[in-house]
DNA sequence: GACAAATTAGCACGATCGTTCGTACTCTCT
DNA sequence: AGAGAGTACGAACGATCGTGCTAATTTGTC
């Protein structure tokens, strides 16, 4: 057991239980944290709400901010299936960019989470506390926006927007209606918000402005 | 005074020394609180960061929730002073429009507080904990987009847009866009977001759309 | 100048925070 | 089947949370 001659290997990691427990932590953390925030997610409150106890669900991250970091990775997966693989399913150009938005107001408008969207909340949470949590938050935004760019980009490429049209610009544009609609949503619980947040998106995006 | 016969008055409420220790209190309450969030912010913490004791300050107010009431007030003073007073001043119509979004880009740039728009905060963080906070944020972040959408009306009767904009879908995507570039601008540190901001805010104002 | 109220500090409370430790139980590999 | 690592629990730690109580000092009013 002691053979370190070389690369040592990461030992065994799994054990269907553990992991299952572990998914079931993270699932449920990921809703709490939409609530309470990420900082605000306590693992007492975490263990009450799974039964368990404090030092049973501890020992699987050995620190809480390894739980918050393991928390944004399920937060990306969950953002990942329902938001950002149906968008991929719609045909590239102007109809992928519109599908990325609808995808993420259905996203909202199911409750997926008690708190609206994860990253939204997190963003605005941790942009003010500096370490690895942020910068893994951050990356997941820019990840995003870049891909509203992308996605924009190649609308302008197949002649659907203006030649003028500036993509990173126009994704600025659509990550703001997304935050405006989560925010509305969440603070007024108004599905209104989404209708109009519906409404901007189509009207922006309809035909080549001038 | 009129004297209500029989029940005193709740006799003398203010004192000098009080009232400006009262001040200075919320004023590093509502900085502290674009860091660590409204439900974050500690009455240690702030007791510290003033030199003073909990108690002492807690006597100023009588429970936290009373302290955040109080540090939302404040933030709403600010926040007129900063970017809807300025913003005022500009002749109404389009320029007016563009001068909130200016005045909020501004108040941003000079960093007024350390983690950005205090309300942006706030709105995301207390969206999914009911209660008077919540309530008093929420008018706050109303009576903002009410201020966009008024003006933004007042500039289509103009006729300084076009006829067929719709007020409340101007002020959703202006309320996005601000939103965007606080998120962005306290998460990435980042001015550049603040000049994707400013030619997005004026492009979309430029012309009557079509 | 005296009296009452406001202001502030010191101390302590119960609760909860993240974290550690020791100890059983159980799954998986050899 | 035996061994070893993974999993979970209960108890407890020091720290900090919001919140009271008491007492000393300062201030405004008569």
């Amino acid at each position: 057991m002691v053979d370190d001659g070389g690369t040592t290997p990461p030992a065994r990691r799994t054990r269907a239980d553990g992991e299952r427990t572990r998914g079931a932590i993270l699932r449920e953390a990921v809703s709490l944290a939409t609530v309470s925030g990420l900082e605000g997610l306590s693992i007492g409150d975490l263990a009450g709400a799974l039964g368990m106890s404090k030092s049973g669900l501890y020992a699987h991250f050995g620190s809480k901010e390894a739980l918050q970091l393991a928390t944004v990775e399920e937060a990306g997966r969950v953002f990942s299936a329902e938001v950002v693989g149906p968008a991929l399913a719609a045909p590239p150009g102007v109809a992928r960019l519109v599908a990325v938005c609808e995808a993420f107001f259905v996203h909202l408008e199911r409750r997926t989470f008690p708190g609206g969207c994860f990253f939204a909340g997190a963003a605005l949470e941790m942009g003010t506390r500096p370490g690895p949590v942020k910068e893994r938050v951050a990356a997941f935004q820019r990840g995003f926006v870049q891909l509203l760019r992308e996605v924009a980009a190649d609308a302008v490429a197949r002649g659907e927007l203006a030649a003028d049209e500036d993509p990173e610009q126009l994704a600025f544009e659509l990550n703001g209606v997304i935050l405006a609609a989560d925010a509305n949503f969440v603070l007024h619980d108004d599905p209104h918000a989404l209708e109009v947040a519906r409404r901007v998106v189509r009207r922006r995006l309809r035909a080549p402005a001038r």
